[in-house]
DNA sequence: ACAATTTGGTTGACGTGTCAACCATTCTTT
DNA sequence: AAAGAATGGTTGACACGTCAACCAAATTGT
């Protein structure tokens, strides 16, 4: 019953020193944690949260102005946005003077749900830091921007 | 041609405070990454990479032990397990004593693969590291762990 | 020795992510 | 004004991840 958090010996150290593994490993347990506290409270997926609070923070925005901030697929936002509008969280209604640009807000109910949603996300951000020292999370912080600026490189077999 | 590495504003500030948004970001840049590097000098996907080089690391395995470290679905990993033994990477026999569980190892081609392209990793994440001072690492790491053992708590609406 | 439970592994269904092709519209160039 | 390129968005195909049901073997409890 607990022996299920504790990791195997065997291969712990090899492992733990293999950076994008150890990375990967933590983000999908986050993500596993954040998509059952979604499931839990609300019908949201991640990504639609992820857009749904994305939105809300700028008010009014468009589908491409989202992919190019988050850097999920096109193909991707384009159904969750229109998952959304199905549920009656978001508008879409055409930019005026543009016949393709969508202007995507929230809605009442999307703008409510954000506000019941994001304070358990705060909470558990709250919870997820609170080991951390203001310097412990600005040097993760700079850790993720070099690892991020190292991800652009594509090859390592010269 | 140049603008899309750089983030949009309007967004930017909001979002790179909210760490596991950021996390999940960094993740799936280095995830791209080491897939591309993959599919150009192999026929892997990530999660055969990550089997192989787990079962290189301790020669000898099982799938559940595999389950066990990595918390990779049970499911997929044995349908990597089979598709990496279709390949003709590993060696999957029963175990002598039990008549369920099955030793992994890699075969000769697997091992020579693992070669050619742990060089390859190992390169990268020489240069994904490049910019960290020992400490940094360190410091990295813990938090990595901190994170870790945040992320067990399901609940936050109380 | 037997039933009950746990473990190791497989499978099917389904949701999400990813890639590429595509179309309509808008912008740029000439 | 027309041709060409770039942009915003949709769609289909497919790979991959995730969940739950399931089976056989092994272990535990009585």
């Amino acid at each position: 019953m607990q022996s299920q958090t504790q990791e195997n010996d065997r291969f712990a150290s090899e492992f733990r020193a293999i950076i994008t593994y150890r990375l990967a490993k933590t983000t999908n347990l986050l993500n596993a944690q954040a998509a059952h506290v979604l499931r839990k409270n609300s019908n949201l997926s991640l990504t639609e949260w992820r857009v749904i609070s994305l939105i809300n923070a700028v008010d009014e925005t468009t589908a491409s102005e989202i992919v190019k901030t988050t850097f999920i697929d096109k193909g991707q936002i384009s159904r969750t946005v229109r998952s959304l509008a199905k549920k009656g969280l978001l508008l879409a209604k055409q930019r005026k003077g543009s016949r393709r640009q969508m202007e995507l807000r929230l809605s009442t109910d999307g703008k409510a749900l954000y506000r019941r949603i994001v304070a358990i996300m705060t909470n558990r951000q709250r919870h997820l830091t609170r080991e951390f020292t203001s310097e412990e999370l600005a040097a993760f912080h700079s850790a993720l921007d070099k690892l991020e600026r190292a991800s652009k490189m594509r090859d390592f077999d010269e």
